[in-house]
RNA sequence: CGGGGUGUGGCUCAGAUGGUAGAGUGCUGCGUUCGGGACGCAGAGGUCGUGGGUUCGAGUCCCGCCACCCCGACCA
């Protein structure tokens, strides 16, 4: 036996780690807090960025590149974002041998390097509006770390837009915390709530910030992606304005907003199992393992099972054989489906007799019997669209059987151990942080989803939770990575 | 930064009262296997984190240092 993967249920940290490890996503590296993406780990970014850059295409964004570091003036401009980001940067004294005039922070994000150059570009209304995105990578020097869900450098992606109007870039933030919401839904199989954040959540320097939470398989929530509405907070801070159509001088509206690897961390924890991970089929650079049993005419089976993966690859499904020697098929149906190929297909003697092979999808286990020959693709094609499909119904289900109202402290305390909570809350900072304090809960999400706020009766007034004042509104609790 | 722990083949770990390093797994070769992580045989692989001390002799005892992990405060 290789690698063993701790069960899920005996310790879900530990179970996420030795999945990651020996599904050979990453490794840890020499350098503290930093992790090595491998291949595998890769590949899924890899088709994350080609779904999302296409999705950020379509809605009128391009990409451009800015400067990894930044001078530490452009950092200190912004109030509350120095504050929040100044403590977690990694800075840059020395250049050349010699110590640098002034120093260098490695971006942590990059709103004041962007915005130094924004300044420059818009004198007029004509300029507006920018709508920039780049892939990056950022350096947080976080105290402790965890593989994907958060590294002292992780990738991503970053969108600065710039606009006219209070309204457009409103407009703006609504319409990319969307594409976010539709790109985990989509692609991810995974359910979020999308909403806004609580004052104590925002990022450091936005106006408004707006979410989408997801629940992973122990219960607590992870942010999957955000979308900040900036207002004209970085615009003041490097002093750009612009004429606008009526000739008067306004500051610039900004927004930002970003998805990071971490996405690959929650991918793993809303879907995976026991045995290894289990991928969406659309996240799935190799959709389908053929195995071949090599056993009486080796020539033979090897030869159907390369035709049927041609024949799976003309119809745009990627598919594999692995007719290797060396690990018996029972090493095979171990080792992918601790890589989460979507599909295994074994063919041996006895099928190719019969006129069939045995497709296993790796969500279920379940074994089908398909005929060999021209209609395979499309069988093949039709288990890959239910098992996108399913495994987003089955996140789902786990989600609202895992999320409960609670109408009194004690019934929160409880409840907020093993999933989401909807709660009132009288809307104040204070009850917020002693809730924090004493249960480890924040509030995860101000649901901005019909769906979601009909379901639960969101904006029923009612009385807080914790304080027993007047609530205008419930919201969602839950212990978050 | 506080509290706890660990450093021994690639990985996981064992080495009792000090006597000159071992297992499982992985790796290499050959053969038999192959429908749920096969087996036999043969092999390669270790300055025991690091610096000093005690001793005839240190993986083991003493002191310093370093690194990493876990729990808390920070966060996508």
């Amino acid at each position: 036996m290789a690698d063993k993967i701790t069960a899920r249920n005996e310790d879900y940290s530990q179970w996420y780690i030795d999945l990651v490890r020996s599904a050979k996503l990453a490794d840890y590296s020499d350098v503290r807090g930093c992790m090595v993406i491998r291949p595998n780990g890769y590949a899924i970014w890899e088709k994350m960025q080609a779904a999302l850059d296409r999705m950020f295409k379509e809605t009128g964004h391009v990409n451009a590149y800015f400067p990894l570091f930044i001078p530490e003036s452009f950092i200190a401009k912004e109030a509350e974002h120095i504050e929040g980001f100044a403590p977690e940067c990694a800075v840059v004294t020395h250049g050349g041998g010699e110590e640098l005039a002034e120093k260098l922070y490695v971006r942590p994000t990059s709103e004041t390097i962007i915005w130094s150059s924004y300044k420059k570009w818009i004198q007029s209304y004509r300029d507006l509006p920018i709508l920039i995105n780049q892939w990056a990578n950022v350096v947080r020097w976080e105290m402790r770390t965890r593989l994907f869900l958060r590294t002292t450098e992780f990738l991503w992606q970053e969108g600065h837009t710039a606009h006219a109007t209070p309204e457009e870039s409103q407009e703006e933030v609504m319409r990319m915390i969307n594409v976010y919401r539709t790109f985990a839904e989509e692609y991810m199989a995974m359910p979020v709530i999308m909403g806004r954040k609580t004052d104590s959540e925002k990022f450091a320097g936005a106006e408004e910030t707006y979410c989408i939470e997801a629940m992973m398989q122990d219960g607590k929530a992870l942010q999957a992606g955000t979308s900040h509405n900036l207002g004209q907070n970085f615009a003041k801070a490097f002093d750009c304005q612009f004429q606008t159509k009526d000739s008067r001088l306004d500051y610039v509206w900004a927004t930002s907003w970003g998805v990071s690897t971490r996405l690959i961390g929650a991918l793993i924890m809303a879907h995976s199992d026991d045995r290894g991970l289990v991928l969406p089929p659309k996240l799935a650079s190799r959709q389908v393992v053929i195995i071949p049993i090599l056993r009486g005419d080796k020539a033979a089976v090897l030869e159907q099972a390369d035709a049927m993966a041609a024949s799976l690859k003309a119809a745009g499904i990627p598919a594999f054989v692995d007719g290797s020697e060396q690990n018996s098929p029972g090493w095979k149906f171990a080792e992918y489906e601790l890589q989460g190929i979507p599909v295994r297909i074994e063919v041996g003697p006895r099928d190719i007799e019969k006129g069939i092979c045995i497709a296993a999808r790796r969500d279920t286990l379940e074994k089908s019997e398909l005929q060999l020959g021209e209609t395979l693709p499309r069988a093949v094609q039709e288990i890959l669209d239910a098992m996108q499909k399913d495994m987003y119904q089955k996140a789902l289900l786990f989600r609202e059987e895992n999320t409960v109202e609670a109408s009194s402290y004690e019934e929160f305390k409880a409840a907020v151990e093993k999933g989401f909570v909807i709660a009132h809350w009288d809307g104040t900072a204070e009850t917020e942080e002693k809730i924090k304090e004493e249960t480890k809960a924040t509030i995860r999400v101000l649901p901005e989803e019909d769906g979601y706020i009909e379901r639960y009766r969101m904006n029923d007034p009612g009385t807080c939770i914790y304080s027993g004042n007047p609530a205008a509104q419930k919201v969602v609790f839950a212990k978050a990575y």
